[in-house]
DNA sequence: GCAAATACAGTACCGTCGGTACAGTTTAAT
DNA sequence: ATTAAACTGTACCGACGGTACTGTATTTGC
């Protein structure tokens, strides 16, 4: 039913934010009812403990963070048919997008979850991983992509720099909230584009 | 005391441990009090509180960590007069130390806090700021040294390539536990050194 | 060698929370 | 009107964080 759907994105989207600034064994399914404003009854309808929640969460979250991706470097090589321009434009577009948090990126869930392996079974952290290695994938496509147009000026495995780019992502919004600097993580990110541009830019070697 | 001072510093380690794997929240004062084989009174004699807790484990975690980069820096520079030779050394030997721990890095304390905000005071929020930027005027000098002779090939400001080291790291570790793989932070940290050579390298321009 | 601080142990108690169980009720689709 | 969906209400358990206070063995300074 509608109605039932609703409720239960409801309560996702709170659990998430409270999860992300509490952590998961700090957040209690009561003080998430009280803000969505159902009974405890209504929560186990819904899901049937706390696991299934985070299952839910992690598999939500990935889904919108691959529909984001996916149109984010689309509009991106829509905009410039050379590869490597358009990875860069893309690289901006992300940039710009966190940039315009005006309380910085609210935090990662693979990131959180990774943080508390031990409060989760074997099925989200094969979930979690399965999302990183999706980003791998995307990432990995592109720049081969660029290789063959751009041989790069230093000998690294690409599927490493795939990496690196999720890895500017994830140690950047803990820099952000570390310092309390919202647009850390958009500054950062220009500086892997930075890495980019040096790795295939023809004008040197 | 002798005795105390040990207590104290078993219990810290315990709860490191436990905190990183579990978080903060998700982490009891009786599971701690167990391994440590003491009574809960005698947790409560040595920290007042959770909270002071991990305050004296954040202050601990800062201290031993720049004691660590500062013996590390220092040898290499000791291996090499050249700034930028001395610094590409220096990754390395932090990126070999990282590769070296079999079960992969345990976890960084500001990260776990930062994702967890909403369980510490402000307090600790400074001190875990504090630590961030103490690595980032660490870096910036040595950056600083190297761009007087290495003129960089593309224009970044230096204190956000200071921050990309952190960051780096950071990320590197979430990625090494999300993947399951413990070399992967090494091997993130060799990319980063890719790109201080790509940045500094007078054979190109 | 003695007082005093240190470093705990023991016990008891409170409130909160995750989770279970199960019966009852409203709402919406067909 | 029927039926499933989407809840509410109530009651209860055990574990845990935290408080409070008393007692005691062990050092250590003097």
């Amino acid at each position: 039913m509608r109605k039932g759907a609703e409720t239960r994105e409801r309560l996702l989207s709170i659990a998430e934010a409270a999860i992300l600034a509490k952590g998961f064994g700090a957040t209690s399914i009561e003080e998430l009812i009280a803000e969505a404003d159902i009974t405890k009854s209504g929560f186990f309808y819904h899901f049937k403990d706390k696991t299934e929640l985070a299952r839910a969460l992690v598999h939500r979250y990935l889904e919108q963070d691959e529909i984001l991706l996916d149109n984010l470097f689309k509009r991106a090589r829509e905009l410039n048919d050379d590869p490597l321009h358009a990875f860069l434009v893309g690289l901006k577009l992300l940039a710009e997008m966190m940039a315009d948090l005006p309380e910085g990126h609210p935090g990662c869930l693979v990131a959180t979850i990774c943080y508390q392996e031990r409060l989760f079974d074997k099925d989200i952290h094969d979930m979690t991983q399965g999302g990183v290695l999706a980003w791998r994938e995307r990432f990995v496509a592109l720049l081969q992509e660029i290789s063959e147009i751009y041989p790069p000026n230093d000998d690294v495995d690409m599927e490493e720099v795939a990496d690196f780019i999720s890895t500017i992502v994830e140690g950047g919004i803990i820099m952000s909230k570390a310092l309390r600097e919202p647009k850390k993580l958009a500054a950062q990110l220009m500086i892997l584009r930075s890495y980019i541009k040096l790795l295939f830019s023809p004008r040197l070697a």
